[in-house]
DNA sequence: AAACCGTGGAA
DNA sequence: TTTCCAAGGTT
């Protein structure tokens, strides 16, 4: 494995560096989330906050704007709350080794899993990948492996399987290199022992595997979809746009979205499509001319605000 | 334990 | 077009 992962591995932006601060925030920007999707804002961000200091130094909506469009937007603001516990209480864990060789303490797995937005995944990510310490992970890519390679066909959201799942990885973990080993894994998965069309030929391993390409993992039961218009206002007026800003809680938290349409007469402008987990909406934008002020509704500058990405677009 | 939390790309 | 789902975590 670690030999096909050598010769295959993509070149990844988080792959160019042992620094855990990097590292760190590409596996909680990757959570749920594309390779493709995450490296320009994983280039954003490490250019705009170079260093756990830096990122606990800024305000957090400097961070939300940077994270606007990349979605699960608590992820933003753990990272900020995390960043600020790890400045001050363990200041030299994400020391980067340099030629000076600056002392460089040690934050284990378990001072990892304390983090907010840091689970058992993240935390094993972190400390194999940056530490090389003996930690085992589990993610969607080593599930669809295992599952196929164990021939795993109960479903992998029961606890049995996914303690099963656990273990397994524990069991295969090597004595040292459990970061590039981790990897390995995850890459198989994401090259070779694809969701579908796997390709089997290519697989380092085919010899091993007792479920070759097969419709695993098993999901369980698909959840209930439900399908939901939205109608918008867009009103402009100068620079700015009638905006209402979400509750702090809940679905795109405290995000600045546009209004509702209610019951004034508008023209139909655009129609998009956006998902939300288990919501399919279609948002339909209708460009009203409005005199005053709506209750709840401010005239704002759009651009410095953070908006929901289809709401983003809709000013476009 | 089951539900919630975004988005965009691919099949 | 619809469905699936990607380097999960929290409640």
């Amino acid at each position: 494995m670690p030999r096909w992962y050598r010769r295959h591995k993509r070149d990844l932006p988080w792959r160019r560096t042992l620094d855990p601060y990097a590292i760190w925030v590409s596996e909680i920007m990757l959570q749920q989330t594309r390779v493709e999707t995450v490296i320009p804002y994983y280039e954003r961000w490490m250019r705009a906050f170079p260093t756990v200091e830096a990122l606990a130094r800024a305000p957090l909506s400097r961070l939300q704007k940077l994270w606007e469009g990349l979605g699960y937007y608590t992820r933003a603001r753990n990272l900020h709350r995390a960043a600020r516990q790890l400045a001050s209480k363990h200041p030299r864990c994400l020391l980067v080794e340099s030629g000076e060789s600056k002392e460089r303490s040690f934050l284990r797995f378990t001072g990892w899993m304390e983090l907010p937005g840091v689970g058992r995944y993240t935390a094993g990510a972190i400390a194999s990948i940056a530490f090389d310490e003996r930690a085992a992970i589990v993610d969607g890519n080593v599930a669809r492996v295992f599952a196929r390679v164990f021939n795993i066909r109960d479903s992998v959201k029961s606890p049995a399987t996914q303690r099963r799942l656990w273990t397994l990885a524990e069991s295969l973990l090597p004595l040292r290199g459990c970061g590039e080993f981790n990897q390995a894994v995850m890459e198989l998965g994401a090259l070779v022992c694809l969701p579908s069309n796997p390709q089997c030929a290519a697989c380092p391993l085919r010899w091993a595997c007792k479920a070759p390409g097969d419709a695993l993992p098993n999901r369980g039961p698909k959840q209930q979809i439900q399908r939901v218009t939205e109608d918008v206002m867009l009103a402009r007026r100068g620079g700015k746009v009638l905006l209402r800003r979400r509750p702090a809680t809940g679905l795109l938290a405290g995000m600045w979205e546009l209004p509702p349409l209610d019951g004034r007469r508008g023209r139909l402008v655009l129609t998009l499509r956006c998902a939300i987990t288990n919501r399919r909406i279609t948002l339909r934008v209708w460009r009203c001319a409005v005199r005053g002020t709506p209750s709840g509704c401010h005239w704002m500058s759009p651009g410095r605000l953070i908006m929901p990405a289809a709401h983003r677009q809709a000013l476009a």
